[in-house]
RNA sequence: ACCGUUACUUGAA
């Protein structure tokens, strides 16, 4: 749970009453820092274990070298590695994880040829490649070299005897909805229980995603009909996707009908949910239904975070309310959270519709002087504006500055 | 006993 001082504690505390940690104790400790992403920790554990008389194994090099693929730091992880992997006597298995490990880095950083090196080099070997292998090849396939070549490997995996697991299909449906394929993807969602393996959330978050994202909301929520039928609890993120989805279609009607749904089977709306909503009305203008909505959250005990604070300003600018805006605004600081671009953006565009340029502007220059990264909106917004009134002269000026930022 | 693979929702233009 990431709580690495308390771990911390404790390890000390075996070693003070003498009930030493062994190398299991101390990779588990070591998994926790890399999960944070605390990789400096990782190796003063790593070492701190050396030096105190256990000897890290291969499982602890897996562990730091799969950190460090995460990171991208792909020549370090061979650094570490390429010694264990050479030791062709040792048990094969742990090999078989440390080559899986840099294949699935390798071509998560594009590198395919030196990810197929990776998996020739096994085939060579004549290690048992399993499921894992194949499953992050067959990924990395998809990721980089489209589908024709990752269906001939799954081939491959049939004919040799391997039963594909709830991975390995799910990275098929993932491909398919990525491509906009639902029906070929809902196809198999369909047929892999005749295989023997179940779909799990992960399968039918991907399809429902997939479908809203490509508008079929109507058969998402079909979909989730079907997992409360065999009560699979779908869990929030599910609920708010289609309800999004019928947001994004104005069906404002289907989008309550589901949340009230949600309720009835308690699950609370969250962050997610109520910023769906409150996009909702944000587009259709309706600022004071959407101040409403910002009590009513808070009032079931959701904050508003900036993605709220930040829609609530835009559409008051929109209603040419800029002072209300500013007034939201300040109470977004107060609550600790810092404006963004897009607070920015929302600002800058609702002073400018106002005719207030010169505080446009100066917001303009605060958030450049920002540790923001200024992207290329709010020059569209003032030269836009620029040319409205004329003002040519300053709209090139812009336009002037707007190239030197690239150069 | 400890290591590797799939998915992840909301905001300006």
């Amino acid at each position: 749970v990431g709580r690495m001082e308390k771990a911390d504690c404790l390890i000390r505390e075996m070693l003070e009453v003498g009930c030493s940690p062994n190398s299991a104790t101390y990779n588990t400790f070591i998994k926790g820092y890399c999960l944070n992403n605390d990789m400096e920790n990782a190796l003063r554990a790593f070492y701190f274990m050396a030096n105190h008389g256990i000897r890290p194994n291969r499982i602890t090099y897996n562990i730091i070298a799969h950190a460090l693929c995460k990171k991208g730091l792909l020549r370090d992880a061979k650094r570490l590695l390429i010694g264990t992997l050479d030791e062709e006597c040792s048990p094969c298995s742990s090999n078989i994880i440390a080559s899986t490990i840099l294949m699935d880095g390798c071509f998560k950083n594009g590198k395919v040829s030196e990810a197929f090196g990776f998996w020739w080099e096994m085939i060579r070997r004549e290690l048992e490649v399993d499921n894992v292998a194949y499953n992050v090849l067959l990924h990395g396939l998809f990721l980089n070299h489209g589908s024709k070549l990752a269906f001939v490997f799954f081939c491959k995996m049939l004919k040799s005897g391997m039963l594909p697991d709830v991975f390995t299909y799910n990275t098929i449906i993932s491909h398919l909805c990525k491509r906009g394929e639902l029906d070929e993807a809902c196809r198999i969602l369909a047929n892999m229980s005749s295989m023997g393996v179940s779909p799990d959330h992960v399968s039918y978050k991907m399809i429902i995603q997939g479908l809203c994202m490509y508008g079929n909301v109507f058969r998402a929520k079909g979909l989730l009909d079907f997992m409360l039928e065999v009560s699979m609890q779908p869990q929030p993120l599910i609920w708010n996707v289609i309800i999004d989805g019928f947001g994004r279609c104005k069906d404002l009607e289907s989008a309550s009908y589901i949340t009230e749904q949600m309720l009835a089977v308690g699950v609370s709306p969250n962050i997610y949910t109520y910023n769906v909503f409150m996009c909702i009305l944000v587009k259709s203008g309706s600022f004071r239904r959407a101040l409403f909505l910002k009590e009513e959250m808070q009032r079931s005990g959701v904050s508003p975070d900036q993605v709220t604070y930040n829609m609530l300003i835009g559409v008051t600018c929109n209603a040419g309310l800029t002072k209300v805006a500013l007034k939201i605004h300040e109470e977004m600081v107060n609550r600790g959270y810092d404006p963004d671009v897009l607070t920015y953006t929302e600002l800058i565009k609702g002073y400018c519709w106002a005719g207030q340029l010169i505080e446009a502007e100066e917001l303009f220059v605060e958030m450049c002087r920002s540790e923001i990264q200024v992207d290329h909106v709010p020059f569209q917004i003032f030269l836009k504006k620029y040319c409205s009134v004329d003002e040519h002269k300053r709209a090139f000026a812009l336009y002037e500055t707007l190239l030197e930022c690239y150069v």
